[in-house]
DNA sequence: TGACTCGTTGTATACGTATGCAATGAATAC
DNA sequence: GTATTCATTGCATACGTATACAACGAGTCA
């Protein structure tokens, strides 16, 4: 069509309604006084010109984008994309957009945050990676608030809200031994991460409690199902084979459940077997897992309560917000 | 610690380096003319400052943000989860971010992209849904390039890279016949998508060419497991019950599968079932689904070429670019 | 009629950065 | 010695919008 190569600016949409580029501003700012004869003037001539208002300017002046950076390290765990999505779709309903930072590895973090606060983001959400003082100052010298997502640093200036992993690796301490069960095995995810080791802990702690020990551990080292297989195998082809695993993730237990199944062994009845998480294929038929469900509707929301808070009232001290976690028994360990 | 309410620019840094805030501004862009010295006393002071450029301000003159919108509608598909992080990976290789659009239904795309074009995104990618001409012209307007994904719109102004979905549909007629099949069924999924439309009419064609009909057509009406659970139960307890189905998506087949045990019936012995997409978990023991691959890489790396090229260069004619599926042979059909 | 309020409007400026232009100075060539 | 080139620098302006401020006109009240 007729293409002027600039694109349409308040100062056309003025000049062809015949008013101050001020009158179009006002005619697209809630709450600014104008005329009603000036604004159907200015709607006009916008609708003709088909313009529409430059949100980068506007940002420039309000300091203020009105988006949301997501740091998101690990894509592969299920339990994450249905978190993301959440995010996505309740900061729009609130009118923020998401700006996506995928950084690969967790040390990549380091490079992303700070292009995060470039484009000058009103906040930001860090999920399953934790914040290096270094970058944790960095935010809060641009006074951008950061939430960690299911992590906690006690010692940065950080928000974060996080699950109980330490209560959900007890839950099934519990349940586990109450069923009779004597000899428990765990299979760890990714070392170095809290959750894991939370877990872990909350698992080996409630066991030692009430007089037991770990019998066996495995690192998957990664949170998919093909390291759960694999974990799985060297536990299961041992000497002393457990009577129980408890797993860092549902997608390391579902591999852990097929190759048992691989190997012959009756589950529930030889062997039981427990996840993290509960993701949506862990209620599928052919898996029926038993595992420890993160909230993550509420998780996602608490988040973004903080995060906004920490926006609207700049200035207040981090926050940490615990959710509580609860065992879905389901048919993949004899409770 | 000492923090004074306003962020720091460019000026700051000027004044404590003894420049003009030109020179610091060329010490930050790239191929600007700066003495070695002065770009030294620059970094100090912004060092000592911890300034940081603002891209804000940057895209409002360069009418370039380097991001990327990325439209998403269906997030419930595992194969648009591995399209979305490769976009998101790739895109960042090359120095563009992604905000994200999320619309819940279709219709939302009409309100999600225009928002994605007032923040002044450099190009849009639309995944799983189509454009009306109304928002075609209006990016078009705005010179913000579109690439549809897995689409194509033959009318409007939008770019598309696309599968041969009729050529899958095909694929999988030919080698449920040549293995003997004869009385095949096809469950749908979402009826309005074109990747179901052209599936189904792949296939069916396929069949009609060698003398067969479509003996079966039920509608999962949604890409997910309980859905297609759902349809296969319709179909199995049927008079005539197929010996092979085609499903519109691996998702649908793992629920169609995993209800054909539920009743009884063996797989691929008594019952074929050939899925579309290959995502993670089409290879997993449990299911090892016999379906037709989307190459995924092929498909985001086809699709970013294709827009970085109608960015770089404006005013070029609409591209569709097509991408040949295979099918991937395991266990859940006898072929 | 004059004083006052109040809603509307335009002017001017600011947000933080990039860049065209002219000025400066050093280095080179004759 | 002068003329010329060239890299570097600061000044000024532009990007598109929001808003403080003052000006203006209409209306109200005394």
């Amino acid at each position: 069509m007729s293409n002027s190569d600039r694109p349409i600016s308040q100062h056309d949409v003025a000049r062809l309604a015949g008013v101050s580029q001020a009158a179009v501003s006002r005619t697209f700012t809630d709450g600014a006084s104008v005329s009603p004869e000036t604004r159907r003037q200015v709607l006009e001539a916008a609708e003709a010109l088909g313009y529409r208002p430059n949100a980068i300017a506007r940002s420039l002046i309000k300091h203020s984008t009105k988006i949301i950076g997501i740091v998101l390290v690990r894509f592969g765990n299920p339990f994450y994309w249905y978190v993301f999505r959440e995010f996505t779709r309740r900061l729009q309903e609130r009118g923020y957009w998401t700006l996506l930072l995928n950084a690969a590895q967790d040390q990549q973090v380091e490079e992303t945050l700070p292009m995060a606060l470039q484009y000058q983001v009103d906040g930001v959400i860090v999920t399953s990676a934790t914040l290096s003082s270094k970058m944790a100052d960095e935010a809060a010298r641009a006074g951008t608030p950061v939430v960690l997502f299911n992590r906690y640093e006690l010692d940065t200036t950080a928000n974060a809200v996080c699950c109980d992993n330490v209560g959900g690796g007890r839950l099934v301490a519990d349940a586990l031994l109450d069923a009779g069960h004597v000899w428990p095995a765990y299979i760890a995810g990714e070392e170095g991460s809290s959750t894991n080791r939370d877990r872990e802990r909350g698992f080996t702690e409630r066991l030692a409690e009430r007089g037991h020990t770990l019998a066996l551990r495995e690192a998957a080292l990664e949170y998919t199902y093909p390291a759960g297989y694999a974990a799985a195998n060297r536990l299961l082809r041992s000497e002393n084979r457990p009577d129980a695993i408890f797993c860092a993730s549902d997608l390391i237990a579902m591999g852990a459940l097929d190759c048992a199944r691989d190997l012959g062994i009756n589950v529930p009845e030889q062997l039981s077997i427990v996840g993290y998480d509960d993701i949506e294929m862990a209620g599928w038929p052919p898996y029926s897992l038993t595992t420890v469900r993160q909230p993550a509707d509420r998780l996602v929301e608490t988040s973004i309560e903080v995060l906004l808070n920490a926006i609207e009232n700049p200035g207040q001290e981090p926050v940490i917000e615990w959710i509580p976690v609860d065992l879905v028994r389901r048919n993949s360990a004899r409770l």
